[in-house]
DNA sequence: TTGTTAATGAAAATGATTTTCATTTCCATT
DNA sequence: AATGGAAATGAAAATCATTTTCATTAACAA
């Protein structure tokens, strides 16, 4: 097998095994700076690597999940969509979703005053009502520049 | 037909009649504050109304949204769920959820800070990308105080 | 090289939602 | 108040995403 094997050593600390469709899913991901469904994976590997089923697609990007490689997200309606957890500051990004249809539009717009605001909720929620944050969401909805 | 007619002359404007679901279903969502899911208000509807089908209030769902009067949301899996939307400003709230136990739980800290950035982001997004915002979404994603 | 155990793939099951279509109900117009 | 035509409805089937089941295969520690 090629290609980058930069998480392998994570898996094993998951108590997982470094096998063929781990690699090739997390790769694929790791390449793609789109939210893609498994769906889209399973055709992307398909005609490289037709024997990996979607059942695997599945349950990889449901372990890649856990081990807090990948963001999953349900946008509304349709299939979830996965995105690759950029360690890079500057790549966080928020989302746009066109209501009539369906783009998905990332933006980068006042990040500042979103971790400002994310800060202080997190901090207030945490002391007064005893929530441990660990993650947040924020989109926007409406026509995109085509659906005016 | 008794109870609350206030919303007649809406449905009128959208090309719609005012039938005995539609007018039961909005009312039980005017009178609960939680999100709830299609089948639970099939559910809650049944003793009452046996007639009333579960087909009948996915589409009547799905007029209310359309029509503005309800919110759609999907938190991560399981069913979509509806919401009244409360004209009172003060009632504006943000979700919560625990990751763990899958409670939702609402809470209205920072709405002045929010707004500002909502209407900061707005803007931008109108001018800069030439999106027409119409709507948000915030939420926060962790452990709430019985699952930590 | 081998044994065990996790991982896989195909097929079936599940759960939410949508579509189809024959029947019923609303309501503007007699 | 009666009525005709379009819209709304309900039951069942279809669809779509995702999960479960289970027999087979592959990873990897020993």
């Amino acid at each position: 097998m090629h290609g980058p094997h930069k998480w392998r050593h994570r898996f094993r600390a998951h108590v997982s095994r470094w096998t063929v469709p781990r690699e090739v899913i997390l790769d694929l991901l790791s390449r793609t700076s789109k939210h893609i469904s498994a769906k889209e994976i399973y055709a992307s590997l398909y005609r490289m690597y037709p024997g990996i089923g979607l059942t695997t697609v599945y349950r990889t990007l449901d372990l890649l999940v856990r081990m807090g490689l990948i963001n999953k997200r349900t946008f509304g309606d349709g299939p979830s969509r996965y995105e690759f957890k950029s360690e890079k500051k500057n790549e966080h990004h928020h989302h746009f979703l066109c209501t009539k249809c369906g783009r998905i539009i990332d933006y980068s717009d006042f990040i500042d005053e979103e971790l400002e605001l994310v800060k202080k909720t997190e901090e207030t929620l945490a002391k007064k009502h005893n929530f441990k944050v660990l993650d947040h969401n924020i989109e926007f909805y409406g026509l995109c520049e085509k659906c005016q």
